[in-house]
DNA sequence: GTTATTGAATGACTTTAGTCAGATAATTTC
DNA sequence: GAAATTATCTGACTAAAGTCATTCAATAAC
């Protein structure tokens, strides 16, 4: 590693943990120490089992408990046996709890606000840079899980997915999924799937495939936030869809792609798509099938 | 804010607080406190005054004396009074503490590595992110000082000036500072000046003078680092030039620049430069003047 | 129906970090 | 040269975080 990227990665840890610091000094201004008001936050709006506050947290038990206590005898918190097992207990806020909690979450605001306002002029650029620090650090921890086609956050990825489209491509204009939308059943088990890539409670990819013909099944509308890529977030969903492909029994797939997305083509080209003859008109210009 | 927006600063908060933790659990791996670890990091290879230390680490007088004593205990560090002021006390580490050093040192690069190689494709990308981060929240801790053009700091800066001019500007191909430079003395005071802008020991821009005629000086070079544009920088840095002229005695200045830099234009024209008569030849195709 | 396991709580610790009021010695200030 | 100031150290504290062994009740396993 050349020293001066060792520099400015040192510069950028010491830089996030001013900010940090800054962060927990302000919540420490509510005059409860740091763990009681991470308990406190964790507990959350619908309150929480505490064997589960403790994973989370990584608490001892007996510190878990003891913070429990404080909470309790603050009148911010209740700890009740779990009806379904009574070994359990569940931690609940109460009304007081609830706007002590709102209190963090109007501090975590503020000083979100008090970075973007640090650029007024490059706010977006900020965002996108934070984006990918996020992303790339989280790349593990980055999962697929089915989704439906009609919820907000698969409907925020295909609008993204659509917004590339017009970009890239000449004579498309931003489409948009109609809402409700008509073929929304395609895309749902049994016929079809959706699929989006998680990244720390936020979406970072999706793709979904679709009934075709008899024994064959449509990939479609394959998008990675601009943020998630060289990850190899795009192969990792299309495994994933392939596989899910496989589970609803359909032999084979298809899909079409347009010759101004070249990594997607370089992407189907490397695992083992062939091109296939034309089945759709404009925008597509490549077509591939692979069989299963 | 858009609740989107927050969303995203909370995950990039997340992302590197969990970054942050798994250094400090590594630094806790050597078995000693972080309290002492950072001490004994901050002493540095030259050694250091412990008021010094005391100022960067902000602790307080007692818990440094402690700590130190610590490190002397382990055989780390010693601390003997400063020959100039014997009151004050300076600490220096043994051949034993420097090793240590160099060990969290390893560890630091070891962690800056892991994190490089989460975006194997995208190095660079994640690198420039990083820098923006960072140089954006220190954005009210750049400060502009004199530095000698001869610097390889400041010649860093200028083969970044200079790549950028061959990027923007038809005709130029990658120019260079000879190496001594011949022309260094007139970037020196009493000629002229060369000014470094700094964001938390890495350069993030530079402006210099050098005189043109009696009474009047050229300014040249004038830099910003992509990561640091939209602060503000450009302005100031041309602010801290016209006062370095005027503290040299010159009466008025001169500029020439060219129509590919039109940021560079609009902030000329906005902070009182007027267009004069052409005094250079290529790459020059504006060209400015500002009394002092 | 006895035994083992699990989830949480309690009491008795330790470590780390940090504060505060002197004490001490060196250096400035007047 | 006395008085004030400065830099550090020491002792005596506190708060926060965390560990560990044990207890207790509920549940699961046999």
């Amino acid at each position: 590693m050349r020293q001066s990227d060792l520099a400015r990665i040192r510069r950028f840890n010491r830089a996030v943990t001013r900010e940090t610091g800054a962060m927990e000094e302000s919540f420490l201004g509510r005059g409860r120490p740091l763990g009681a008001a991470r308990v406190l936050w964790a507990i959350g709006e619908e309150g929480r089992d505490v064997a589960d506050l403790r994973a989370e947290l990584a608490l001892d038990s007996g510190l878990m408990s003891r913070l429990l206590r404080g909470l309790e005898a603050e009148g911010m918190a209740e700890v009740a046996p779990d009806p379904t097992d009574r070994r359990r207990r569940r931690a609940t806020l109460t009304a007081k709890g609830q706007s002590e909690r709102a209190e963090y979450d109007r501090l975590n605001d503020q000083m979100a606000e008090g970075m973007l306002a640090r650029a007024p002029r490059h706010r977006d650029a900020l965002l996108a840079a934070m984006d990918l620090v996020a992303v790339t650090l989280n790349a593990e921890r980055i999962d697929i899980r089915p989704a439906d086609p009609a919820d907000p956050v698969a409907r925020a990825c295909l609008a993204a997915y659509f917004a590339l489209l017009a970009d890239k491509i000449d004579g498309i204009t931003a489409a948009h999924v109609p809402d409700p939308d008509p073929e929304a059943a395609k895309f749902r088990p049994p016929q079809g799937t959706f699929l989006l890539a998680w990244c720390d409670r936020l979406p970072v990819g999706c793709v979904s495939l679709k009934p075709l013909e008899e024994g064959v099944a449509e990939v479609k509308r394959l998008w990675v936030d601009p943020a998630a890529r060289g990850l190899g977030l795009a192969r990792r969903l299309m495994r994933a869809v392939e596989d899910a492909a496989r589970d609803l029994g359909y032999r084979s797939l298809k899909l079409d792609t347009n010759a101004a997305l070249p990594e997607a083509i370089a992407l189907y080209e490397r695992s083992g798509w062939a091109p296939t003859a034309p089945y759709t008109g404009f925008p597509a210009t490549h077509w591939f099938a692979k069989p299963l």
